[in-house]
DNA sequence: CAAATTTTGGCAATCGCTTGCCGTTGCGGA
DNA sequence: TCCGCAACGGCAAGCGATTGCCAAAATTTG
């Protein structure tokens, strides 16, 4: 019964410490290490004090395994995205990210591949893992959706459903503005080039094109689906070529990327012969060939307020009454795309 | 018994299953569920079918925190880049995502800010929650590396150690085949447009550079350092201009991406008043205008890599002998950036 | 000055799973 | 028939933190 069982100060390195080596330093419980470090108005500010300075001594990190097991919670926040390398996500991804951080969250990053059913599995297996959820541009159905939203604290971006708050991108909007655009150059005759039929996005924006286009008379055609790729562009040019329309709008800008190439190549000009609108205002839009008339928004932001709006939800009790419903603004962000129509 | 579908079967619907759960209906103990579900073979073959059938009857899930407070392992690999807006990173990210998921691991992903103390302190908190670490572009010193890759699994992109085993892009070798590119149109003075002080990489290119360069007599100069980004783009461009040089090789893609639209800007013709190298090939860089040349290599490939790598260094028995370096070929990818040098 | 509170801090029970250590079984060989 | 060896499965001790409950100490109150 050694009284001084020789505390090493870093004698092993390989073992981190833990609360117990900071509680027999301090020469107090594990509980009040506990508390003075993740509740320190419950314990004395002098014993808390010496408490955190043999924690910074040691370096002492706490291990979110264990607090996450006994606790309940894991510190973590996964974020869903489509396709990771879409540019679009990356500007989500940042604001998530961004955040998160700010707000000392982890952030677990989930490429669903544009699939139900890798996105339904991860959802799964992260129900143990993340203490919640952002899904943007889910591919789920509105019953899988609700479910998922049952299970675990859930923000949809762009997909918007009443069983979770949800961000949207007044994308439809802004789709109005783009025909109301196209419309003042002498346009009358549009095609809009759709992104995969699973895609919610893309039919509210079709949607919200149609009726424009009605209202003001406009002939508007559909074709499509594509993947949102640039490499799609090509046969969304040739086909929308095709369709006799003087004016294009992409589901988004990877896809008018993509058109704009082709179109090069083709030796059709932009916009001389044909205008194109894209979508989201991605990295490259600005400095495309030629630059892309397109629907800008704060991309970023939408990821921040997704993790606010989660946040709110985590703990009702800071974030106030939790929006439902966010809806970030948009605007046309007119650049060399468009032009007016071809006599 | 609902047949179709059915929801978890379960008396308390909140309430995740856990192998005790499943150990209580099949009739065997909990250690018997966790060797049946993590180490098949330990297991009789009939016992382990029984269980994995309740186990899937209840959807469940392990709970990576408890397996991980009990075994050590995490499952979780943090992938750290100083810049998740970056195109680079992102194919980076790409590739370890692809490779970690299909290993069955979880991606932690930090942005660090480009600066060394978020990325120390990264390394510290993550100490707990990864089982091992992938570093793209560390900004950290020699010492620190090998403190860190002391501490924890690691695996460095474009950033050589003896410490640690390394994936890195033959950038050094693919800009000697740039210079000699420029040299064959003509060129002979040459602007090294050098990214932040911090980077390894931009140390290394520059070296090789000026090597190459004093071989062949051309002369090279070398402005900067400027911030990996389209916006250090047009400072670039006008003390690129100063320099007198026909010819530029930046640091990276985005940058020689915002020298191009600076020049554009000022009505400098490119490449008929000035050639520009980029670096990276990225997602961009081929419908920038004009196209920029600039060296192309298998960025997710290194992503992919690095996550091997790191899972070899994580069991050595499965990996086989570990390597310790792999080097990731580059090419010039010859676009409309460059041409003749001005007579 | 005693009683009533409020603070502090300790005890010990978890959280869900892994794993070292053993006791049972079943089976082939002597 | 009996023994030894695998193969199989159970027991129970953790992993590192959190937290409900309770007692001692400090403080306020009557």
């Amino acid at each position: 019964m050694t009284a001084s069982s020789a505390p090493p100060a870093s004698s092993d390195p390989e073992r981190l410490p833990t609360i117990r080596d900071i509680a027999e330093r301090a020469g107090v419980a594990t509980s009040t290490v506990s508390r003075a470090l993740s509740n320190p108005q419950r314990v004395n500010a002098r014993t808390r004090e010496r408490i955190e300075k043999i924690a910074a001594e040691l370096h002492y990190v706490p291990s979110s395994q264990a607090r996450g097991l006994s606790s309940g919670r894991t510190g973590a926040i996964a974020v869903l995205v489509p396709d990771v390398t879409n540019p679009f996500y990356f500007d989500i991804i940042r604001g998530t990210q961004n955040q998160l951080k700010a707000s000392g969250y982890t952030q677990l990053l989930v490429d669903t591949e544009e699939a139900t059913d890798v996105e339904l599995e991860a959802l799964r297996r992260l129900r143990r893992t993340a203490d919640g959820i952002i899904l943007a541009a889910s591919r789920l159905t509105d019953a899988q959706l609700a479910e998922a939203a049952r299970q675990q604290p859930l923000v949809t971006i762009n997909r918007a459903t009443a069983d979770a708050p949800t961000v949207l991108i007044d994308t439809p909007g802004a789709m109005v503005q783009a025909l109301e655009h196209l419309a003042s150059l002498g346009h009358s005759k549009v095609t809009y080039v759709g992104g995969p039929t699973s895609s919610w996005s893309t039919h509210r924006r079709w949607k919200a094109i149609e009726e424009a286009a009605s209202r003001r008379g406009m002939e508007v055609t559909r074709i499509g689906p594509y993947s949102p790729k640039t490499s799609s562009g090509a046969a969304a040019a040739d086909a929308a070529l095709r369709t006799g329309a003087t004016a294009l709008i992409a589901f988004n800008d990877l896809i008018a990327i993509g058109m704009l190439q082709r179109f090069r190549e083709r030796g059709v000009r932009v916009p001389e012969d044909v205008s194109i609108v894209g979508c989201d205002d991605i990295f490259g839009a600005d400095f495309c060939n030629p630059p892309l008339t397109t629907i800008a928004s704060p991309i970023e932001q939408a990821g921040r307020t997704a993790v606010s709006m989660l946040l709110a939800q985590l703990d009702p009790l800071r974030g106030g009454m939790p929006r439902k419903l966010a809806v970030m603004p948009t605007h046309l962000q007119i650049r060399a795309s468009t032009g007016p129509a071809k006599a």
